[in-house]
DNA sequence: CCACCTTAAGTAATTTAGTTACATTTTAAA
DNA sequence: TTTAAAATGTAACTAAATTACTTAAGGTGG
């Protein structure tokens, strides 16, 4: 729907299928991406040490009209500057880089998701999920927070939410299910066993399976419904990030999907229920 | 420290003080700001049913040296398509607008608070959580789910780390806090009175007390350290939503303090924390 | 209420930047 | 070693953007 890979890691990408002048150019224009932004033809040709009609034909060589119509599509591979590639958090980065480089990287997972978002699966999810009867978030670890934060979403609507992180409880759960039950289950791997298991003892007992989790992964196999999510973690010395970024936005996603097939009845409950709220909070001064 | 404000924005934020043949060209602008990226000057002016002329004066007022690179300024405020301004969920929208508003809604967020991170409170706070022997993290309703989030993060650390949602438990907790002890407050609002309150207790037992919060509020007044996140819920009507993503990346981002703090033995630590859930899972083929 | 001044917008000339066509060099193959 | 094809550079050319100037519009003081 949105195929747009970016110009940046295209570049990278041809690196080693380019010409001598042509490698120099796209050194230069990996060097400092910002830069190239604003250079003129001239310039970058110079800094790279070839001719401008080397830098034309380059532009060219990556689907752009021209070297302006290149800048334009390269200024769109950076976001406010934000250089839209995976950048590994280094033990030599310091204060003034690392804070950058994570909002960077969650900024282009976003983007990447965003641009291969699985829209019949969410218009199907929110079906299911607007259908239910009772509704079940369920995941461990990491996962364990991603759920408790959809069971707060979901639980301002009508319907009875749960969460659960007890792998027996798990079980019993799962094997109690009945018809318009929708277990909703949270794996960034989906091969967490006690969560694929639990999955399989849902999908025996009749209920409705919603799996929010990565493409071909044990879990997503006995899901009646599969949310892909494909995120590929590049902070593999640390720890797992924004994966579990992509897979709150994606309930948002469900939230509002729900909101909306609702229409004002619902809109009017959760009005309701924010209002409830209120005393709970010292009041705003505007 | 990097003070861009989006020219999206701010060409929106000017309109009102706009001459008659700006208006035009800014409406033309907005409109559709990915065409306006790829016209020529010549194209645009006669778009907007102005001279060439008005529209490089246009583009001059707005800090560009010319056209060209206001283009290029343009094409950055633009994030592979995505519309870096807020664009509220509308009881209209389907499957086909909503889901992509709301992740480029997210996005926006992620990128005006990477422009205005609060480093130096950044740094403490890594400096302070790292000298911790205890860390509790606590927040009530969506913040809960973060600060779940957060325990799970630095559990894998060496430091004992808590939750707690009980209003109850977090009076005793704040007033049994003791001199190494951090409290790790989350609150959106800021205005929360069980967290509030929660927090002038700890304050007043002795033990640090730091804050995730907007500027200003009066939980902000009663910590040590505020990690200020200003993020304003463009989807009111709805529920907030993008707020404690930029407070998960946050929390990402200090636990990569710690651990880049911590150096390799705490590295080390985590590793083998990780390997222990390996035997949790289905084995990747790779 | 009119004249003048200030600001805004358009026209046309100029300048700058980018492109194309062609020449030269390099490289690889026969 | 010759030859041809690919790659790169030079220079002429084209298009686009900018500047300087002119005209028009709107507001203010006489």
């Amino acid at each position: 729907m949105n195929p747009k890979p970016n110009l940046l890691t295209q570049v990278a990408a041809a690196l080693p299928g380019l010409s001598k002048s042509e490698t120099k150019v796209a050194q230069a224009i990996l060097a400092d991406p910002e830069a190239a932004t604003q250079s003129s033809i001239a310039n970058l040709a110079k800094l790279a040490g070839v001719s401008e009609p080397s830098v034309n034909r380059f532009s060219k060589r990556f689907g752009a009209k021209g070297f302006p119509d290149f800048k334009i599509q390269l200024a769109t591979s950076l976001v406010s500057g934000v250089r839209y590639m995976s950048q590994a958090v280094e033990p030599s980065d310091d204060i003034a880089s690392y804070p950058y480089k994570l909002f960077d990287n969650t900024i282009s997972s976003l983007i990447l998701a965003r641009d291969a978002l699985p829209t019949e699966a969410i218009a199907e999810a929110v079906d299911l999920l607007s259908a239910a009867n009772r509704i079940l978030f369920l995941g461990l670890g990491t996962s364990a927070a991603v759920a408790k934060d959809a069971e707060h979403k979901f639980f301002r609507f009508n319907t009875p939410v749960t969460t659960q992180t007890d792998p027996l409880m798990l079980r019993m759960l799962a094997a109690g299910g009945v018809q318009g039950d929708v277990f909703f289950f949270i794996s960034h791997t989906g091969r967490t066993k006690a969560i694929v298991e639990a999955a399989e003892l849902a999908q025996t007992s009749g209920a409705t399976v919603i799996g929010l989790t990565s493409a071909k992964s044990p879990l997503a196999k006995v899901c009646d419904c599969v949310l892909e999510v494909n995120v590929t973690e590049n902070t593999d010395d640390y720890l797992p990030m924004t994966s579990r970024i992509v897979q709150l936005v994606l309930i948002d996603t469900l939230v509002t999907g729900v909101m909306l097939h609702g229409g004002s009845t619902l809109v009017e409950h959760v009005a309701k229920i924010k209002e409830s709220l209120r005393v709970t909070r010292y009041p705003s001064k505007k």
